[in-house]
RNA sequence: CGCGGGAUGGAGCAGCCCGGUAGCUCGUCAGGCUCAUAACCUGAAGGUCGUAGGUUCAAAUCCUACUCCCGCAC
């Protein structure tokens, strides 16, 4: 078919590779536009950016597909359909309509659970044992459209942001190449979301990330493993701001922050979590035993 | 030019402010102890101290430029 293929980040990739190696021809790549960020404030493409421009796919990085040009625009190039995968722009509904069959977006959650923008990270952090993608209609409403395919993977106890994105991501690209079989045969079945079971999973902000001690192990865990790779969940150790990028449950009770051990074994409201990978402001990620080598941490020392 | 931290034997760090024989916790190798061990004891190898200049009798340490990595903010 002929696609538009509208993505920002890494989580899209996958898709993108699925859908060009199952002969499908992406007319056309919407991705969010260079902007300065990070560290010196370059302009930064985004990933999909980078592999359309090196595929030699024409990219497009329209600010907004709100004006009447961007819509005349893209209804122009006769797509058989769009397929969003993390794409970061609202589509407006003369967009949605426009391709021969819709646009289709790829979500990290079974809806009607976790609409919206940080799927993965509040599944972990809210402690759901199982997930999972479904290529959804897109409608005008925020990630309430019908469910045209679905697969489940349960959550790990060691699962992190990073490794169920990976694995969603991966889940997620046949799902969409299967579906858009289902159209060239004229069989899509498009099941309805359910009206109960609807949360929101809203973007995480920076105040969110840091670690309140006084809270029960199991929701600190959570947290860590939710918010880990990125941005990470955070406290301070002495003077230094750390990371804290892998945990476990762990046995033991004291005072809220109090290191138990001198293996990172840190009381909780409830319960304590071993810090297992942390990552001191201006240095690596370490695995806890090598960060211990260098900077030891005795059992007693309070963390904040 | 957004703010800031870092680069030291294979790993993680200290030393730098107040220039002068490179240290710690590990790892590796050898030997010892032990029924045995990731435990313990003894010994050894291994470093152009990110790169390029400069100052100095002497630079890991002071000065300049550059490269790479990271935290914050975005």
């Amino acid at each position: 078919m002929r696609l538009a293929f509208m993505g920002s980040p890494a989580f899209a990739m996958p898709t993108l590779r699925a859908l060009i190696g199952a002969g499908h021809e992406i007319a056309c790549v919407y991705t969010q536009p260079p902007r300065p960020a990070g560290r010196g404030k370059h302009e930064r493409r985004t990933i999909v950016h980078d592999f359309a421009a090196e595929a030699g796919i024409e990219v497009r990085t329209p600010r907004s597909l709100k004006s009447e040009e961007e819509h005349g625009a893209f209804a122009a190039l006769a797509f058989d359909a769009a397929i969003v995968v993390a794409y970061g722009l609202i589509l407006p509904p003369a967009v949605l309509v426009a391709p021969r069959y819709g646009a289709l977006n790829l979500h990290a959650s079974l809806l009607p659970r976790w609409r919206g923008a940080a799927p993965i990270q509040r599944a972990i952090m809210a402690g759901d044992r199982i997930t999972g993608v479904q290529v959804m209609r897109m409608e005008a409403g925020l990630d309430t459209g019908a469910i045209l395919a679905s697969a489940e993977s349960p959550i790990a106890f060691d699962d992190t942001s990073g490794t169920l994105h990976e694995r969603l991501a991966a889940l997620g690209a046949p799902l969409v190449v299967a579906s858009l079989e289902a159209f060239e045969r004229g069989d899509v079945h498009e099941t309805p979301q359910s009206t109960a079971g609807i949360t929101y999973a809203h973007k995480i902000t920076p105040e969110e990330t840091r670690i309140d001690w006084a809270m029960p192990a199991r929701q600190i865990d959570c947290m860590i493993r939710g918010l880990s790779p990125a941005p990470g969940a955070w406290c301070e150790l002495g003077s230094a701001r750390v990371k804290v990028l892998m945990s476990r449950l762990g046995d033991g009770a004291g005072a809220p922050g109090e290191v138990l051990d001198d293996a990172l074994l840190v009381a909780c409201g409830e319960g304590a979590v071993r810090l297992l990978e942390v990552q001191r402001e201006g240095r690596a990620p370490l695995p806890a035993e090598t960060f211990l080598r260098g900077s030891p941490v005795q059992a007693g020392f309070r963390l904040t």
